[in-house]
RNA sequence: GCGCCCGUAGCUCAGCUGGAUAGAGCGCUUGCCUCCGGAGCAAGAGGCCGCAGGUUCGAAUCCUGCCGGGCGUACCA
C-alpha cells in the first residue's frame, strides 16, 4: 500500500509542477523519522526553489493549497524551510494493509542467480555460508517481487582445489577409488572434514615447494580436464562426495539451487571452443607474438580496466600512459589451455544464450530427496528436465576480491558486442569473513608477529584455517537447545530440538545479512551465538508473542473465527484517532516498500535492519497494551488486527531473509 | 606504482537517490513481572561523523588533497 501511495504522490507533484510550474524534477520521498512530519515527507521544494528563485517554504505553501485531490492521502503540508509533507486516510490504508491486497508484479523474464560455487574439494565454512545467505536472500528478495529466478550453483569439479586432495589421497595415503569410495560410505567419518585437513596437510607440502607435490598436481589436473583414467575416476568420488556435503549443509539452512552445472561437462561440450572462436572472430582478443605473454592470446587491459576516466578535463587519455602491456589478461595460455576466466567467459555466455549450438544435458539428483537440484550432463540426460539458462540479467554473487576477473568476463560481453548482457551482468560482491583475533585464539590458532597486529584473520582453506559451516551450526543448535529445555520442560526432545533448529538458522541467516555487504565480517564467536538484541531470535520471537496473542484470544473466544475479520472503516476512522495505533500500523506494514527498495539498492541488510525495527516496534506495542484485556471491544479489534498484520509483516521480511517462524520458542 | 573499498559512541555496525534534532545493538548505570512467557520494556551516560579545503540554501553523504587501514593488480581459481 505504501508502494501504491508513493507511486501515486510521486505523478501527482510531477505532473502538476510540470503544469504548474513547467519544470521537470525528481521527486524524492522519505519516510520522515518523526511522527509529526506526516507520513510521506517531500524536500522538492528546496530543488524548485533554485529553478524558480523564489523561497521554498512559499512553494510548499502554494503546492499544498493546488495539487489536486490525491486517492488515500489526507492532506498536505508545508513543514520546516520548505518540506511537504502528507498525512494518509489512515482508515484507507489500514483497511487495504489488514485485507494484505497488494497487486503483484508480473515479470516473465528471467534472472539466474548464481552462488555458494564452493570448491568440492573440503567442507564449506563460514565464508561460504556469507555468499549462500547473500545468494540466496536475493534470490527470496527478486521471487517476492514476482520475478522468475533460477538459481545455478558453479561445481568447479575439475580445477586446482579438487586435484590437490584428489593427488593428496593418491600420493600421500595411497588410497584408490575403491579405498576411497568407502571412506564416503563410512558413517563414522565426516568426509569433507576428513578432506579439510587432507587439504589442509598437501597444501603444507606446496607451501615448502616441495618439488613431488607439484608433479602430483600436474598429472592428477591432467588427468582431470581429460576425464580419462583412475584419478579421473577419483576426482569424480570426491567432487560427488563433496557436493553432496555442501547440499546437506546448506539445505540446513534452507538454501536450494535449481541447477548444478558442472565444469567437467563445460570441458566435455567444448563450451569453451565455441567462445574461443566468438572471441576470435570479433578480435576481442589477440595472440601475442613478442613480450612477456608471447604465444598466448590475451584480452588488452584498455578493454577492462574501468578506472577510464572518459577524458576528464581534456587530458590525452589515449596511449602513452599505458607504458605498454602490463595489464593484458591472459585467456588461453602459451600451452593452449584456457583459463579459469576464459571457461568463465563461456559459462557467462551460456546464462544469456549466447553460445550457439551449446547446450548441457541435466539428470535429477533423485537421491537428495524433494527440492533437489539438475545437475549437468554430456550425455543422455532427462527429457524433462527445465530450460536452464537463457536469463536476461545475471547476478554473479562472489567475493569483492574477484571484482577483476568479474569485470574481464563482463568486458568480453561488451567486446564481442553484447552490449546488452555486459550490462546486466551483475557482480553482486561482499566482502570477505575474516576471523577476529578473539575467535582465532579460541580456536587455538597460533599467529605470527604479522598477523596479530591486524584487526582479523583472513580465512585460508589452504591453511586451513577457519569455521566449518557444520560446526557453527551445531554449536548454534546446541546453544538454542540449552535454553529452549530451560523454558520449556514440558516438550519432548525432538520439540525442542527442531525449535533449536529454527533458531540457529535465524541466529545465523540475520547475523550474515546484519552487515552490508562492503563490510568485512571479523567473525566472532560471542557475536555469532547471541540471541539477544539485534539478532534473528529477537525478531522470531517477536512473531512468536503475535501468534501467542492471537491464539490466546482465539482460545477464549471459544474458537470464533469473526475475530479474524478487518474491522469497519467507521471503527478504523475513530480508532486510528489514537497517534500509537495509527504509527504501529504504518510501521508494521514496511515488508514490501522495504524489499523492494532493498531490492533496488541491492543491500539485503536493509531488510534486516527493517525487520529488526519492526520487531522492535511490537515488542514496545506488546508491552504498552494488553491486548487480551483491553474492555472496549471495537479498540480491541483494531489492536488484535494491528497484531495479524504485524505477524504478517514480520513473516513476510523472515522468509524473504530465510529466517524461520517458529510457532514458539 | 595503479585500481577498488573502508575510517561515525568504549566495542560491532546502520545512516536509503545530499535534507528536518547523527541512530541501533553490545557493554556500563538505573528502573520495570498481581505478566498476552523477561530471548523483553523504559531511562541515563557516551559523537571535532579520520584531517584540511571546496561545491550547495543545506554535507556523515558529492568533489579535490592528505593521513591511516583492507583487498586486488598471476600463463592460480
Amino acid at each position: 500500500m505504501l508502494l501504491t501511495l508513493e507511486k501515486r504522490l510521486r505523478e501527482a507533484f510531477s505532473a502538476h509542477i510540470a503544469d504548474r510550474y513547467g519544470a521537470t524534477v525528481d521527486i524524492v520521498l522519505e519516510l520522515p523519522r518523526q511522527p509529526s512530519h506526516g507520513d510521506l515527507a517531500t524536500p522538492v521544494c528546496f530543488g524548485l526553489a533554485k529553478v524558480l528563485r523564489r523561497a521554498p517554504r512559499q512553494i510548499a505553501a502554494e503546492l499544498c493549497a493546488e495539487l489536486p485531490p490525491v486517492k488515500g492521502i489526507r492532506s498536505l503540508e508545508a513543514a520546516g524551510a520548505g518540506y511537504v509533507n502528507a498525512r494518509f486516510d489512515r482508515a484507507s490504508y489500514a483497511a487495504a494493509v489488514f485485507s494484505g491486497i497488494e497487486p503483484g508484479k508480473d515479470d516473465s523474464s528471467k534472472a539466474i542467480i548464481e552462488h555458494t560455487n564452493i570448491n568440492p574439494n573440503k567442507a564449506a565454512h563460514i565464508g561460504h555460508l556469507r555468499n549462500a545467505v547473500l545468494g540466496d536472500t536475493l534470490v527470496r528478495m527478486l521471487r517476492a517481487l514476482g520475478r522468475r529466478v533460477e538459481v545455478q550453483n558453479y561445481i568447479d569439479n575439475t580445477g586446482v582445489q579438487v586435484a590437490d586432495v584428489v593427488a593428496a589421497f593418491r600420493f600421500l595415503r595411497g588410497m584408490g577409488v575403491e579405498e576411497v569410495r568407502a571412506l564416503v560410505r563410512d558413517p563414522a567419518v565426516r568426509f569433507d572434514y576428513c578432506c579439510w585437513d587432507l587439504y589442509a596437510e598437501i597444501s603444507r607440502r606446496f607451501a615448502d615447494k616441495d618439488p613431488k607435490a607439484f608433479a602430483w598436481r600436474a598429472a592428477t589436473l591432467k588427468a582431470l580436464e581429460s576425464g580419462e583414467g583412475d584419478l579421473a575416476a577419483l576426482g569424480a568420488v570426491v567432487a560427488d562426495a563433496i557436493v553432496a556435503c555442501h547440499l546437506a549443509t546448506m539445505r540446513r539452512i534452507g538454501v536450494l539451487y535449481d541447477v548444478l552445472p558442472r565444469e567437467s561437462e563445460i570441458l566435455k561440450l567444448r563450451f569453451w571452443s565455441t567462445a574461443f572462436e566468438l572471441l576470435k572472430s570479433r578480435g576481442a582478443i589477440r595472440f601475442e607474438t613478442s613480450g612477456k605473454n608471447i604465444g598466448c592470446w590475451v584480452m588488452p587491459s584498455k578493454m577492462f580496466r574501468t578506472s577510464a576516466p572518459k577524458g576528464a578535463r581534456g587530458v590525452a587519455e589515449s596511449d602513452e600512459s599505458a607504458g605498454e602491456a602490463d595489464g593484458a589478461k591472459v585467456i588461453v595460455r602459451s600451452n593452449g589451455t584456457v583459463t579459469y576466466v576464459g571457461k568463465d567467459i563461456a559459462y557467462q555466455l551460456w546464462k544469456f544464450g549466447l553460445l550457439e549450438g551449446k547446450e548441457f544435458r541435466y539428470v535429477p539428483m533423485r537421491e537428495l530427496g524433494a527440492g533437489a537440484p539438475w545437475v549437468t550432463t554430456a550425455e543422455g540426460g532427462s527429457a524433462d528436465a527445465p530450460d536452464f539458462g537463457g536469463g536476461s540479467e545475471v547476478y554473479n554473487v562472489i567475493d569483492v576480491r574477484q571484482s577483476y576477473l568479474q569485470d574481464v568476463v563482463r568486458a568480453a560481453l561488451e567486446a564481442l558486442g553484447f552490449q546488452r548482457q555486459a550490462e546486466r551482468s551483475i557482480h553482486f560482491s561482499y566482502e570477505m569473513v575474516a576471523l577476529s583475533p578473539r575467535c582465532c585464539a579460541g580456536l587455538g590458532i597460533e599467529l605470527n608477529e604479522k598477523e596479530r597486529a591486524k584487526a582479523y584473520v583472513e580465512v585460508s582453506g589452504r591453511k586451513g584455517l577457519g569455521v566449518k559451516a557444520d560446526d557453527l551450526l551445531d554449536l548454534l543448535i546446541d546453544t538454542a537447545l540449552e535454553e529452549v529445555r530451560s523454558r520449556h520442560a514440558a516438550l519432548d526432545e525432538s520439540e525442542c530440538r527442531s525449535i533449536a533448529e529454527q533458531i540457529a538458522v535465524g541466529a545465523l541467516r540475520y547475523f550474515m545479512l546484519r552487515f552490508t555487504r562492503n563490510t568485512v565480517i571479523a567473525f566472532d564467536f560471542q557475536e555469532a551465538l547471541a540471541f539477544e538484541g539485534e539478532t534473528g531470535p529477537y525478531v522470531q520471537y517477536a512473531a512468536v508473542r503475535a501468534s501467542n496473542i492471537l491464539r490466546k484470544h482465539e482460545a477464549g473466544q471459544g474458537g470464533g473465527q469473526a475475530s479474524a475479520e478487518v474491522p469497519s472503516s467507521r471503527a478504523l476512522a475513530r480508532q486510528l484517532e489514537d497517534e500509537q495505533l495509527w504509527q504501529l500500523v504504518r510501521a508494521m506494514s514496511l515488508s514490501r516498500w522495504t524489499v523492494a527498495r532493498a531490492t533496488e539498492s541491492g543491500e539485503p541488510a536493509q531488510v534486516a535492519r527493517n525487520a529488526f525495527q519492526a520487531a522492535q516496534a511490537f515488542n514496545n506495542f506488546y508491552h504498552q497494551t494488553h491486548i487480551l484485556k483491553e474492555k472496549d471491544p471495537e479498540r480491541q479489534a483494531v489492536q488484535l488486527a494491528i497484531v495479524r498484520l504485524a505477524l504478517e509483516d514480520l513473516s513476510r521480511m523472515m522468509h524473504v531473509m530465510g529466517v524461520p517462524v517458529p510457532v514458539r520458542m
